[in-house]
DNA sequence: AGCACGCCGACT
DNA sequence: GTCGGCGTGCTC
């Protein structure tokens, strides 16, 4: 008898793939259980290559389970690992596999929509069919989810299947309604909150073809699709397509990658397309918007607050009968506890940033680790000083609205009052049935709702947005303010407020001219500096040890300067929030032309205090 | 001596 | 990532 030998990547470990033997022949691809050295529990992985008998003596292959992986993952997988910088377990553990079973015919059933598209967006429609990779650059209400409905039809009708992602909060009801309208039981819904049981049953119908379009979060481009022909990013500027956690990649990229490498189509959309994808992708502009509307901007240069300026322009569209919006961003809607003596801000114990009010729950919560403590009005640090409120947020803004007009429906939307699905629905219910007169909120506002009796959008704290040290600061704060401006007047005039001390900006983007010229203008400002020209990473040192965080970026530092000098060290410092959950950070800045040079760079780095961040958006 | 903790290296 | 081994330093 024969023995094999194969080369196995651990799903979800940072190792490199291991031999194994088996007297089995074995597909590549194949998940396997195997034993691990000092490990009490079988481990899952994923055989990806037959080798020689290796000069070492091999463990056997526990188990074969019935689930594998294609040929097709793992090339991806491998990429992944490549340019994002992890172990190929890792990047496969991204992904659900295929089982095992029979496979039902899939018959063709043919099927039309009823969807008519105008002359403008059946031109758009034939740009998409033309490249393989395109860009909708569509102005919001001009129709271009009635040209992904296009394309999904087509690829149903050639029995291939469909990922429409979307950013986790754009997932709203109203869109899920839509789309089974069209669809039917051939759609589902995938993100982050759906149940296991719900996965499974979704899972099993994508295998018997009973379901062919998946429309979902991120972690929908990684399922198991018996014959994928079109991958739809929706909102495709969100920088929420980039993954928090290793490996930090960003779904629109990959999907591009995918689209070249495996000839599938990919469709991009946005009002605000970024940068990025507008300066590689062909786009497809399209402006005429179904309803009119007039569009008048004031600019208002005082510092945050609720002024009379405001109160007398809602007190306006309440009598009129008409709804407002009022968007803070959730970057600087923290309210930080101040103390009136010494001036110091009421930290997190364990991370560098101030801890935020949450008066609803009685508490102060850290943003960035959770830590929760009692609301204290006596400062800690003098012992003397009381504590007052800093900043606005939502919630108190909230309240200052309500002493004003202490008879309206004023509700907030973000983080801590949509919750949940339901939570969700109940509010855009009563908004949109006028039982809210005043809806506050963050950059959840923004996200493809349709509000349609709102003539008057307040945009407070953009400057917070558009002083961020991030080289993207400009490119997020116009698109935020024209996405939450789109809001106001889907029905005739429009107002908007905009709180700024940066007028010409958005004057001159917003009202003499466009988003196109602001991003041609901005290519031209970010040169070889920065993105989408040049690729820019990001290594973040963290430890609980002060010294020795610093100690590791400077190490790398003097790697770069002696191994690296191909590659641009941009820079080195204490990171920004320089303290999370106890551990202490440096990060360093490299760029570069050449991605193999940066790539070699970030794979030389040896150690788990170290996170990669390969195209760092901050 | 007994242990808690942090660090390091191996893992096929 | 996860585990064991080993050294350090503290306590009983």
């Amino acid at each position: 008898m024969s023995t094999f030998y194969y080369l196995i990547s651990l799903l979800k470990s940072p190792l490199e793939p291991l031999t194994y033997e088996s007297d089995l022949e074995i597909e590549i691809g194949a998940v396997v259980e195997v034993a691990l050295k000092n490990r009490k529990e079988l481990s899952l992985g994923v055989v990806i290559k037959k080798v020689m008998q290796p000069s070492f003596k091999c463990v056997e292959i526990t188990h074969i389970t019935n689930r594998y992986y294609t040929q097709q993952t793992i090339h991806i997988g491998e990429f992944i690992a490549k340019y994002y910088v992890c172990s190929i377990g890792e990047a496969l553990g991204l992904f659900i596999p295929f089982i095992k079973q029979e496979r039902k015919s899939d018959q063709n059933n043919n099927f039309t929509s009823e969807i008519q598209l105008s002359q403008k967006q059946k031109e758009a429609y034939n740009f998409t069919k033309e490249h393989k990779r395109s860009l909708l650059f569509a102005n919001t209400g001009s129709g271009k989810t009635e040209i992904y409905i296009k394309a999904i039809e087509d690829a149903l009708n050639q029995n291939k299947n469909s990922v429409y992602l979307l950013p986790e909060i754009a997932l709203t009801p109203q869109m899920e309604q839509r789309l089974l309208k069209v669809f039917g039981s051939r759609v589902a819904i995938w993100h982050s909150k759906i149940t296991q049981k719900k996965k499974n049953e979704i899972l099993d119908k994508l295998a018997s073809n009973e379901v062919k379009i998946i429309a979902g979060a991120r972690s929908a481009l990684f399922l198991p699709y018996p014959n994928l022909g079109l991958i739809i990013v929706d909102e495709e500027h969100d920088d929420s397509y980039k993954s928090e956690q290793k490996p930090r990649l960003h779904v629109r990229d990959l999907a591009l990658y995918i689209s070249q490498k495996y000839n599938i189509q990919v469709i991009l959309g946005s009002a605000t397309p970024s940068l990025n994808s507008f300066s590689k992708v062909p786009y497809f502009r399209l402006k005429e918007t179904f309803y009119k509307t007039e569009k008048s901007f004031i600019y208002d240069n005082s510092n945050l607050k609720l002024n009379q300026l405001l109160i007398e322009k809602i007190d306006k569209k309440l009598k009129q009968n008409e709804q407002t919006i009022i968007f803070l961003p959730t970057r600087a809607n923290f309210k930080y506890q101040i103390c009136s003596d010494c001036g110091k801000a009421l930290e997190c114990p364990f991370c560098s940033v101030a801890l935020s009010l949450h008066k609803n729950h009685k508490a102060l919560k850290c943003h960035y680790c959770n830590y929760t403590q009692q609301i204290i009005d006596i400062c800690p640090s003098c012992k003397t000083g009381i504590l007052k409120n800093y900043r606005l947020g939502t919630n108190e803004l909230q309240e200052q609205l309500l002493e004003v007009f202490p008879d309206k429906s004023i509700a907030t939307f973000d983080r801590d009052s949509v919750k949940n699905e339901t939570s969700l629905k109940k509010i855009l219910k009563e908004f949109n049935q006028n039982k809210i007169d005043i809806l506050i909120g963050t950059q959840m506002l923004s996200k493809g709702h349709d509000y349609h009796n709102v003539t008057l959008a307040i945009i407070l704290g953009i400057d917070s947005v558009l002083n961020m040290t991030s080289y993207k600061a400009k490119e997020k704060a116009l698109s935020l303010a024209l996405q939450i401006a789109g809001r106001s007047g889907r029905n005739g005039k429009g107002e908007v407020i905009i709180q700024t001390k940066n007028q010409d900006f958005f004057e001159t983007y917003m009202e003499q001219s466009d988003y196109n010229d602001f991003l041609e203008n901005e290519l031209v400002e970010r040169g070889e500096i920065y993105p989408p020209n040049i690729r820019l990473a990001r290594v973040i040192f963290s430890h609980t040890n002060h010294q020795k965080a610093k100690e590791l970026m400077e190490l790398y530092v003097n790697q770069i300067i002696r191994f690296h000098q191909e590659i641009e060290l941009v820079g080195f410092k204490e990171c920004e929030i320089f303290k999370i959950a106890n551990r202490y950070r440096y990060e360093i800045l490299v760029r570069g032309k050449d991605v193999k040079k940066i790539l070699e760079f970030l794979h030389s780095i040896d150690s788990p205090y170290a996170t990669i961040d390969m195209d760092t958006l901050v």
